[in-house]
DNA sequence: TGTACTTTCGGTACGTGTACGAAAAGACCA
DNA sequence: TGGTCTTTTCGTACACGTACCGAAAGTACA
């Protein structure tokens, strides 16, 4: 009779004692006492198992005011979106998984805010549910990527010689890029969610403004 | 003497014949007719096997004339990237790398392309950088989650009621999103690279050229 | 109480990536 | 040729996720 709430907390318990790279069905069963394949009674894979992990973690993000502007609204919920993933190891295994954004548990407000912020600035609901989208994509990809290059030991050969996006770039042939140096090595330390985010919401903003000029979406009833 | 051209070869042989999903270094090791652990002396590991198969891809993309201004340059070849990871299926195995980028091989003129273009409409050699990397997030972004959306063999239980990326969102919290009715969750289908990216590359261009207004980049010597 | 059906459990087995270390083969020089 | 050192080969072993399927336990109805 074992519960989807003992499963989670033991799960959270064998990542507190060993680290999360550590846990594994087979662990997390044997820490349960059960059998294997009875976890697979609770859990339909270990997908499904992080995404519950991350539903519980969701739920504990606290919901803060976020006055100013629409744009700053959108602007401040991705960045904390983007914050919690990033804080959050385990994110990056299930990060593209299916439904994801439907696993923020308490957190869907997230989402809500992003396209509400939309429809406020002037877009149409598809619109705000595109500009949610694109944000999303970006999100991911930043995380993804800086999450898979700071997880390696630094490699032996190249002790982090600098930007590991571009490792072992042929710079023989980008003469352009060559022409300021090596300092573009160096420049992956800075964050640089910020100011991409930023750039995308403002683009998606004009673009949606530009398709219906001085429109102000109307919330129609669909079907 | 099995060299890596032959391990590249049998590679391909083996997708060609089972399907990407079917090759593993065990296979390929037999397919080749050597022990598993000889692999691992002309290949780091899987990612890296990956890697070299996705250099030999890339070395076929033909470069293109692209014409035109500065910004349409850039979301040319953008495109193109973009287009040429989501039809290679197993990109998504090692999109986030490290050094994915210095893997292109011959394509390395993307990058260059992409840079060069930013350089051209004003940007800063580091602002161009930033351009390139900002547009590498968003695209990884887009494939990795449409990727992963798309494997999915059409759940049993929920025959593709709509965007996988939101299913399972509780809309019972989302009134803003509820408004349109069922339409959004229909938008799935839409291929909305494009429109992101063009307002990912307004957003960047407009911050750059704010940033340091009316000033045409001089490619100073760095260092 | 007996019987049929459903839910829960878990042992075994397959295929995976790869760490480790021993063995074989090759290279080089005395 | 003999010895030493380096490169290449690969057998064994481990932990993993999980498909498959039989056993056990619980439930419903006769």
């Amino acid at each position: 009779m074992t519960s989807r709430a003992e499963i989670l907390e033991a799960a959270r318990r064998l990542i507190d004692r060993d680290g999360w790279e550590k846990l594994s069905i087979r662990r997390l069963a044997a820490e349960l006492g059960i059998g294997t394949m009875t976890l697979y009674h609770h859990v339909r894979d270990k997908e499904d198992l992080l995404l519950l992990l991350i539903t519980e973690y969701a739920d504990q993000v606290p919901q803060p005011d976020l006055p100013g502007e629409p744009r700053d609204r959108i602007v401040a919920t991705a960045t904390l979106i983007h914050d919690a993933l990033a804080a959050w190891p385990w994110a990056a295994e299930v990060l593209t998984a299916d439904g994801f954004v439907g696993r923020l548990g308490e957190s869907v407000w997230m989402v809500e805010t992003i396209v509400a912020g939309a429809i406020d600035h002037g877009c149409t609901p598809e619109q705000a549910v595109h500009v949610f989208r694109h944000i999303w994509y970006y999100t991911v990809g930043e995380i993804l990527v800086r999450a898979h290059s700071a997880q390696r030991p630094a490699d032996a050969g190249r002790p982090t010689d600098g930007d590991p996006l571009f490792s072992g770039l042929d710079t023989s042939r980008m003469p352009r890029l060559v022409a300021i140096g090596d300092r573009w090595r160096t420049l992956a330390a800075q964050d640089t969610y910020p100011q991409g985010l930023r750039a995308l919401v403002d683009g998606l903003l004009a673009q949606a403004a530009s398709a219906a000029p001085g429109e102000t979406a109307s919330a129609e009833r669909g079907e």
